[in-house]
DNA sequence: AAAACATTTCGTATATTTGCGAAATAACAA
DNA sequence: TTGTTATTTCGCAAATATACGAAATGTTTT
């Protein structure tokens, strides 16, 4: 029959914030987002990021839409600081996703097919 | 002085891990190998998910790529199972880089700074 | 040997991502 | 008003990702 089903909600998001933690640069905000507890600015990252400004502001406006990180203008700065909420949903998403199945697997690894990118 | 530092390896591991886990049909397939805890062929998933064979095929490509399946050669057929080494180190990775930081964020999401896309 | 089968590789097309510098924006300072 | 600062948007180029069908691969069956 062939039902070529749509995806699940969770499935998409998981696909969706992997792909905003799929770059260096990315995971690199976020850790330091996270980590510190605090607000950044677009000018102190950039310092120790190996991007140009318009590259920086291309991941963060990534990060923005993603829902992973959040803005508040004061100007002429803008801080970044971990959107809180979405951060916890990942969490949460991620750790479903990865948690260990109840049992052991079948053995399965005789043979180790090559594993070659092109 | 702008160090331009190299990131570490924890921040490369956890892009490239995420990069795997970008796409939908890939989420899919992982979700399914770590669940079910056993193997699958590529003619079974090609059944349910809305992609020609090829087209799979090089999905299965990027996750041994990334170390996340492997498969067992069957001729004519190849079983595909998680990786579970890998995929234990991937879990670790995650855990840890999703965790709560231990104080409370100060306050900063006064003004939510637009996030449309493009 | 020839046919059947599951899967991968190849060639190709299109879309998306990544990166940069220049120009635009927006607020403040002189 | 003019200039300064921080950041984003624009326009572009190059690289990568996604998808497909056709052809190739390798094994088993007839």
């Amino acid at each position: 029959m062939s039902d070529k089903l749509e995806f699940t909600h969770e499935v998409q998001k998981i696909a969706g914030f992997s792909k905003a933690l799929s770059h260096p640069v990315r995971v690199y905000i976020l850790k330091k987002l996270s980590k510190m507890n605090t607000c950044c600015y677009s000018g102190d990252l950039v310092e120790e990021l190996p991007v140009g400004r318009s590259t920086l502001s291309q991941h963060l406006k990534e990060l923005k839409y993603a829902g992973l990180i959040q803005g508040e203008i004061n100007p002429p700065y803008i801080k970044y600081c971990i959107n809180r909420k979405n951060w916890e949903e990942a969490k949460k998403l991620f750790t479903s996703f990865l948690e260990d199945s109840e049992t052991e697997p079948e053995i399965c690894e005789i043979h180790d097919v090559s594993s070659h990118r092109k």
